[in-house]
DNA sequence: ACAAAAGTGTTTTCTATACACCCATGG
DNA sequence: CCATGGGTGTATAGAAAACACTTTTGT
């Protein structure tokens, strides 16, 4: 009954930043696709969960810390790898701005983030498992009110409204955004404003956890 | 870089018949939970995909036919099994009423039908994943037109419609539901009449594979 | 003063829901 | 002839979509 097949973990951390969505990636050091871009991951070792192994692996290669982590897919067909049989538990994160402008700055690194629309080849069948995150990122987005998990604490409205447009890529009216928003009650207006260049001043938000997990738990569909 | 992880498959397959949900189930033949009921399943070999190694334990512990099969989750906690870290890819399956009731019918094998309401115990987690799967099921058939998978080739209007009603539990709308379905556009009404007992014969409706997918590639939201 | 971004309501259209009676057959 | 299940349309309410101007700041 002893089978040969080794298992990993890999996970697609999507960040973002004024209208750039950006996935975490790793330059390999060795064989094989060294020096390849690939998902952060490695081997799941035997006394740890599957989502432990996801954190130890983003902690020890990247630093990042994430801020949502789900299970994508697992990737599992027969010449994937060239070592030999190894089938690979992909995970789904996201990040804050802060942690992700964090390690973006910290230039020359071995990971790095890359914009979704530049990115580089992908070691293994990443650029196969990416391309199903993105999916599920753009598919999710429209029925859960996960985009919250990618931005800061607080955040001016036209922030959550941009990433929305980014991501489904075409134009929302800002008006009907914001009534199926407000009526979600998820978003706390706070007696603050920031401004950032010109134009108005714009009153920051925060997110209710509380009604967002009780939304989450409901399995709320809100169809952006 | 070696583990010492097995990997299994594990199946959850569902049939419909007359009102009654099923789940496919195996009786254990060895230790642990030896005589304990669980999901159809067991080891990957080497060099075959995780597809392929949930249709051949399904084929040799039940012999029935999938007609529809897709990954759900895979488990990977550190106790679910007594003989150390293994880790399971879950399926999620559906099958005709026609193979539903063949292996229905051949009594006092290792291999039964269970009405979802009235499971037995099951071995390792299966009732969790089991759950899961119901959830998944349950959700799936209100926003991607799946239940046709669960149904025979040709088929009165009604067994759809009580379909549904048994699955999310409500009573529907006769008129509405019919209205919906037809505004998909996936059904074909064919030039056939059935007539089982009293009452007025019904039409049968065979559906449109090819708008069928279209709507799948879609991703199409449809909300009953 | 003007450019740039934020903020705000109303009308129209479409979709969802509620609702009840006639039809065709078997017994 | 009656019990059983199949088949059908309309009116109302609610949700989504279309649509443009005013406010506040930086330069």
């Amino acid at each position: 009954m002893k089978n040969n097949i080794q298992l990993t973990v890999d996970a697609v951390v999507f960040g973002y930043d004024s209208g750039n969505i950006s996935v975490l990636l790793v330059k390999r050091k060795f064989e094989p696709f060294k020096n390849a871009w690939a998902l952060p991951g490695g081997f799941v070792l035997e006394d740890e969960s599957l989502e432990e192994a996801v954190e130890r692996e983003l902690a020890e290669e990247t630093g990042v810390k994430i801020n949502y982590l789900e299970q994508l897919y697992t990737f599992g067909g027969i010449g994937r790898d060239p070592r030999g049989r190894v089938v690979s538990i992909a995970y789904f994160g996201l990040v804050k701005p802060n942690a992700f402008k964090l390690t973006a700055s910290t230039d020359a690194k071995e990971a790095n983030w890359f914009n979704i629309e530049k990115l580089p080849e992908l070691a293994f069948d990443h650029k196969k498992i990416l391309n199903i995150a993105i999916e599920r990122l753009r598919g999710k987005i429209t029925y859960e009110p996960i985009g919250f998990e990618l931005l800061d604490k607080k955040f001016p409205f036209s922030d959550l409204e941009k990433l929305y447009t980014t991501l489904l890529n075409r134009e929302i009216d800002r008006r009907n955004f914001k009534k199926k928003i407000n009526s979600l009650k998820v978003l706390d207006e706070l007696d603050e404003k920031v401004s950032v260049g010109p134009g108005r001043p714009a009153s920051l938000f925060g997110f209710n956890k509380k009604r967002y997990f009780q939304l989450k738990k409901e399995g709320i569909i809100f169809e952006i």
